[in-house]
RNA sequence: GGGCGGUUAGCUCAGUUGGUAGAGCACCUGCUUUACACGCAGGGGGCCGGCAGUUCGAGUCUGUCACCGCCCACCA
């Protein structure tokens, strides 16, 4: 390897290194090894997926630690693999069909979905291509898909013993239903939007005797399924009405009139119309009171025959218009006003969700969650930030049944059998002929849900599953608590016997800089790749760990671009470094020089922070660190020192290797390409062991960098007061002198005076004492008014310093009842500035008597 | 309707247990100092959303209001 020279190209070293961490083996986990295991499941991407900002940071989360404790010399393994996604990619197909002129339909289910896996040979999983270009160090040697044929058996093994303990039941039940994707879908799968209706208001004439009964509704159509009307028990005004019956009109049914506490007095005419089948509430409401149901719209969103003959076919809109034209007609329509609430839609088609009964597959979630709820309560699941597990705990504690069963063709096929009425529930079909599969499949969260075990190769008992169960950590934004990470924590416990992991870290969703949602539809997305691309991966790493935290954020591309700066610095820093000789020594040298003492002071220090921070997921505390700990104190005052002479080559070139330790987790390509470049480097950044210092944390040497470090910003603040020009030799004496090391002189330009009685001249005030500051060569005479106002501000700072303490201290509230040590501070302050302000005076006197 | 989170410098965000507000970018002033202009040095800029409390002391704790965002929820 040449020494680093010239601009350091992301484009062309990042591949060239990932290529080399694939060949090297490393990536890919040793169960037998005997190290300690250190395992996470990557939240497998849909198979139709492309890398887009949530990912690209999840997953630079997810490699940070990884390669951290990879560094530390944990057997680790990122476990690799993508999701079928059985709506978003049989969606995907049907547009490619749809687009040939056909679907699926017309090429009926076998060829469909052969179509489908060969669409995922040929165009799906560009994702995992994508996250080797980040620079993910997963083991893709062990790849999953939830379709494997693996996968798949412990799928079905799971339903039916979930069956056999008599979790998962058939049930006649109201479901979500998605009319464009003609599918149930779970609850969680559905969200609200705001919509403004029509509230309309119907006559249902009561049997005997004359009157009426006014009820309201937004959905007219759904009256031809009317079996009952309810009002109130506490209503007053229909006490007399309960038990008698009216007329549903234009279907002519007669409806008995209930009571029930669904219904609010307050709200309409205080009378509600019940449909079983069409609205959840009225369905629960027919529970109570035996009513009947009429299915008056069918799965193909249509009204059905049972509509009537005049509405069957029409869409319920259609219908919905029809049937309030026909009440008017007959004089029965008591209202119309605009209403305006929130109905629910699919979250995954967009179509308006369609409340009705149908005969689905349930699993019922109480005892599963009861371990679940146990594991995060007594912190054997401890979510980062902790309030996150309030919230999988409220909605744990109020969990429902989970409807698994989805009207598609892509994904696991339910492991059910019908012949006639006979139900079987196994891995095979029973013996004898005549028996037919149910043409359903899983939701896709039932296999994602087995994800950490399942990819270890259960129900085996490989080695891999003894080794990596359970996993370390789960990362994720909080989107997915519910759907995922909560089905996780059930299936693990109810499978393995614990939870799948220990630590779960949510984190930032990243948004647009506008505050938006970034999306592809909204056309508010920033493409990662593209980052990568302009900037290189390491940039886009620091940049998302940088600028996310536990909150959500607007991407900042300043912190890519911080990033970027990062690589730069550190490359050019490894340039001055090797070519004053700097090499990898054997041994690691003794820091005597105070430079050298200082900055592996600085090191250990960072070390033990940096431990807690990735210990705490604060990835972006890490990076602010790392970053400041390059700048700051390596570049601008360590290399500096190093080139006044003042460190040791030796001693700049291990710390170097330790900085490259550091920041390899975050920035991973460059941090190889310098170590490789540095002479004497052996061996990969990959596997290097962890940041270390030759020794603890050295106070004296600390104190003095810090005073060197404020006299040095004292002398150019003179400089800039004086409006002389960068480096203007200058000659310093005073009491302060004794304290500033003369390192110091190393990294300005100024020369200690040894004279007694100081330099003359400026008084500067330091914390540690004045300096005494004039220009070198210069007469004292000159500039006395600039130097007089510059004298009479600092006895203005001074004053004002001196009073705030004098006025705390002169409180007795504060100096009975505040720690004694913050007291003593305040006094120490009062002498420090008292002292200063009498010297400064005392200057000021001398400058009168000079003139 | 319930719950959670946010409101800090022009912008994007940090602020550990309450003890005189920080970073990056942007801005201003100087620097083509042979590691680096993706740089160096210096600097300006904040009644920490409003109000009321607790406290010797509040960006930090309590209450309340306002606005923004998210989640959950069966009022037609």
């Amino acid at each position: 390897m040449t020494p680093p020279a010239g601009r350091y190209d992301p484009q062309e070293a990042e591949p060239r290194w990932m290529a080399r961490w694939l060949d090297s083996g490393v990536l890919t986990a040793d169960p037998a090894s005997g190290k300690p295991p250190y395992a996470i499941a990557i939240p497998p991407p849909n198979v139709t997926g492309v890398l887009h900002m949530g990912h690209a940071l999840n997953n630079t989360i997810q490699d940070a630690l990884i390669r951290w404790r990879r560094m530390a010399g944990d057997e680790t393994l990122w476990i690799c693999g993508t999701d079928h996604a059985g709506i978003a990619t049989q969606v995907m197909v049907e547009k490619q069909l749809a687009s040939e002129g056909t679907d699926r339909h017309a090429l009926g289910r076998e060829a469909f979905v052969e179509r489908v896996w060969e669409w995922r040979e040929n165009y799906g999983g560009q994702i995992i291509g994508q996250l080797q270009r980040l620079g993910c160090t997963l083991d893709y040697s062990r790849e999953r898909f939830t379709m494997d044929e693996r996968y798949a058996a412990a799928v079905q093994r799971v339903f039916v013993d979930l069956h056999d303990k008599g979790h998962i039941y058939r049930d006649r039940y109201m479901v979500n239903w998605d009319p464009g994707l003609r599918s149930a879908i779970s609850d969680l799968e559905v969200e609200d939007r705001e919509v403004t209706d029509e509230l309309v208001s119907i006559a249902y004439p009561l049997i005997d005797g004359d009157g009426e009964l006014v009820v309201s509704t937004v959905r007219p159509e759904t009256m031809l399924g009317d079996t009952a009307a309810a009002v109130s028990p506490k209503d007053e005004r229909y006490a007399d009405l309960v038990g008698r019956r009216c007329r549903l009109p234009l279907v002519g049914r007669e409806l008995p009139i209930v009571a029930d506490d669904y219904v609010d007095p307050e709200f309409g005419t205080g009378a509600l119309k019940v449909t079983p089948s069409h609205d959840p509430n009225d369905f629960e409401i027919a529970r109570r009171h035996d009513l009947p149901a009429v299915d008056v719209i069918g799965e193909d969103g249509r009204m059905t025959a049972d509509a009537g003959e005049r509405y069957a076919g029409l869409t319920p809109a259609e219908a919905s218009a029809r049937v309030v034209a026909d009440l008017d007609e007959q004089g029965l329509l008591r209202g119309r006003e605009p209403y305006t609430h929130s109905v629910p839609f699919s979250h995954r088609s967009g179509a308006r969700v369609e409340p009705l009964r149908s005969l689905q597959w349930f699993c019922d979630m109480d005892a599963l969650a009861a371990p679940a709820i146990t594991a995060v309560e007594d912190g054997s699941v401890r979510f980062v930030p902790a309030n996150w597990g309030n919230v999988y705990l409220r909605w744990m504690n109020e969990i429902r049944p989970w409807c698994v069963s989805r009207q598609l063709w892509w994904g696991h096929r339910l492991p059910v059998w019908y012949r006639g009425d006979e139900i079987h529930v196994g891995l095979e079909a029973p013996e004898g002929e005549g028996w037919e599969q149910d043409p359903d499949v899983l939701d896709t969260w039932f296999s994602s849900a087995l994800w950490p075990f399942a990819t270890l190769g259960w129900p085996q008992e490989t080695p891999e599953l003894a080794t990596f169960y359970p996993t370390n950590v789960l990362s994720t934004a909080r989107d997915i608590i519910f759907l995922w990470v909560a089905r996780m924590v059930m299936m693990g416990i109810e499978y393995m016997g614990e939870p799948p992991f220990s630590e779960v870290n949510i984190h930032s969703v990243v948004q647009a800089p506008d505050g938006r949602r970034m999306s592809k539809s909204l056309g508010t997305g920033i493409d990662p790749l593209e980052l990568i691309e302009e900037h290189g991966a390491d940039a886009l790493r620091f940049g998302l760990l940088h600028m996310s935290s536990t909150q959500d954020v607007r991407f900042n591309a300043g912190s890519v671009q911080q990033g970027r700066a990062l690589v730069t610095k550190l490359w050019n820093a490894s340039r001055l470094v090797t070519e004053r000789g700097g090499r990898v020594q054997a041994q690691a040298p003794t820091p005597e020089l105070l430079a050298d003492r200082w900055i592996v002071s600085r090191v250990a220090s960072f070390v033990e922070e940096a431990n807690a921070l990735v210990a705490d997921f604060k990835l972006s505390a890490f990076a602010d660190g790392l970053y400041h700990l390059v700048f700051d104190d390596y570049c601008d005052w360590y290399l500096e020192l190093l080139k006044g002479g003042q460190a040791s080559v030796d001693v700049a070139a291990y710390v170097l290797e330790q900085l490259l330790a550091l920041v390899h987790p975050v920035m991973p390509f460059m941090t190889e390409e310098v170590w490789a470049a540095i002479p004497g480097s052996a061996g990969m950044m990959l596997t290097h062991p962890p940041a270390r210092a030759p020794g603890p944390r050295d106070q004296h040497a600390e104190l003095a960098v810090a005073r060197l470090q404020e006299g040095v910003r004292a002398l150019r603040g003179f400089r800039t007061d004086r409006q002389l020009p960068p480096r203007t030799p200058l000659v310093v004496g005073g009491p302060g002198l004794a304290e500033l090391p003369d390192e110091a002189t190393a990294v300005d330009a100024f020369t200690p005076d040894g004279s007694t009685d100081g330099a003359g001249g400026a008084v500067v005030g330091l914390s540690y004492g004045q300096l005494h500051v004039r220009v070198e060569g210069a007469d004292p005479g000159e500039d006395r008014a600039a130097e007089r106002s510059r004298i009479g501000s600092e006895v203005e700072r001074a004053r004002a310093e001196l009073a705030r303490a004098e006025g705390k201290l002169a409180n007795e509230k504060f100096v009975d009842r505040a720690p004694a040590d913050v007291v003593e501070s305040e006094r120490e302050k009062v002498r420090r500035y008292t002292e200063e302000l009498s010297a400064l005076e005392q200057e000021l006197s001398d400058m009168d008597g000079a003139s």
